[in-house]
DNA sequence: TCCTTAAGTTTTGTATATAAAACAATTATT
DNA sequence: AATAATTGTTTTATATACAAAACTTAAGGA
């Protein structure tokens, strides 16, 4: 009833741990290290209160200054969530043989990705032996109205929730490709759906081509994307649909079904 | 002068940060999600305070809740932070190609890494186009006395902070060759810096062997080490001496050089 | 079934984290 | 060189985050 009391922030908040993860974020997307006042700026606080978020980020080894103690960056601590969050992930075990597996028989480069907000997060990365390999890498996103692997795992999610989720975005063309606005990607995912694949030649960037399928867990909901993906001269593009997309599916099966997806 | 009334904490910390990014590692280093009532008890505070802190991490990401709403675990969103910092270490685009070249021509897996406190942590994993791949991925941890990356990267560090370091850690025997004391340790260090690079052939997991050595920096002091490792099916043994070490080195002092080194 | 224990919420008085203001130190401007 | 402006640090009065206690719900045990 006196919402009023608390102006933006929710109930429980501990705004404390709300500005100091702000701030990690601030720092994460500057392209270079970051004054105490311009933190303070950023974040919308005053200066000593930026003064002690950074004073508690840098005894923690979360931020590191440089030999001037002016410059605050982020420090390596915040590498070790990262990785345990990935290990924690037993998707990417169940997942990893069977992308082995696909990258093996076809030589290209095996992905699997979920989705996290409006982004493809990219969990694992099996690299191919042959020497077109892709440069992309766990923890690396994308924005998902311009990858294929987006539209496919956005294949079990209402209209009305699609909209919500991009009516306020700028789709940016990132090739000829992608889709200018969310009708259009309601029409990519909805042709994603019914295929069962997306096969994208030069869609995503020049030159570069990828095959993906989703993945159901035992709730029948999308759970992840895996994808085969490279540069073209990597492909056989006489191979598409009788082997490239059979293998794509058949591995995308294959872990829905170790997931105890029972479709 | 009243330091008392600032219990263990410093005078400026923020109290609800400081919890906050405990319980993300006490999440984190947990093998199974947690309860309120389990992660009040770790960080040893009330639960309703562990309540609010939870609150507020699973509204920005950094925590998700399973189906009932009770178990807590690591969200998604803690991923981007490691990547930022991984993408912002120029150190790492430095190497890249002075790696490359040299698993390019040893045909075994190389990879970058620089200390934290008492734990080796790799950047970079360049994977082997030969059957035989590194199982390293980088972001992760080793600790550093049993490692002879770590050997290496301790090479300028002064006895008394190598005691101050490892005085109260226990060391277990990871193969026959692990130091097991201190002064073992600091014997192994020694041996590193005098020779300039470590061979080590099983010394770290049974099968598997490392040929490492050390980056300078603009300041002289250790910034980083590579090494090329991977399983000993990958090794011809005859030529460690006059080809792998030499490689290896030489790749080493080319980064130091591209880093500022000028010794 | 009832009682006990435990865990998740909500409320609330009070210790304290916070932002403003003061101060110090540095950098920019004239 | 002198002054102004900016930034980092410290102090401090007060708004508020916190832990205790109350309450609610769920789980176990007798």
């Amino acid at each position: 009833m006196l919402e009023t009391l608390h102006k933006n922030h929710e109930r429980y908040f501990v705004p404390g741990l709300d500005r100091g993860l702000r701030v990690l974020e601030i720092v994460a997307k500057s392209d270079r290290p970051l004054t105490i006042a311009e933190i303070a700026k950023k974040l919308d606080v005053s200066r000593s209160s930026a003064f002690r978020i950074t004073y508690t980020l840098s005894h923690l080894g979360f931020l590191i200054t440089d030999s001037s103690n002016k410059l605050y960056d982020l420090g390596p601590r915040v590498l070790s969530l990262g990785f345990s969050y990935l290990n924690g992930q037993d998707i990417i075990k169940i997942a990893k043989p069977h992308l082995e597996k696909l990258r093996d028989i076809t030589e290209i480069s095996s992905h699997l990705a979920i989705r996290e907000g409006s982004e493809v997060l990219y969990l694992d990365n099996i690299v191919s032996k042959s020497p077109f390999v892709s440069n992309i890498s766990r923890g690396e996103r994308r924005p998902i109205y311009a990858s294929p692997l987006g539209w496919v795992l956005l294949g079990d999610m209402l209209d009305p929730k699609i909209i919500e989720l991009f009516n306020n975005m700028n789709f940016q063309k990132m090739t000829d490709h992608t889709p200018g606005n969310v009708s259009a990607l309601i029409a990519r995912i909805r042709e994603a759906r019914t295929l069962g694949y997306v096969v994208s030649r030069g869609y995503v960037q020049h030159g570069g081509s990828t095959i993906t399928a989703p993945i159901f867990d035992e709730t029948n909901t999308v759970a992840a994307v895996i994808d085969i993906s490279g540069p073209d001269s990597g492909f056989n593009f006489d191979e598409i649909d009788n082997f490239y997309v059979p293998a794509v599916v058949d591995a995308a099966q294959n872990i829905s079904r170790d997931l105890g997806f029972s479709g």
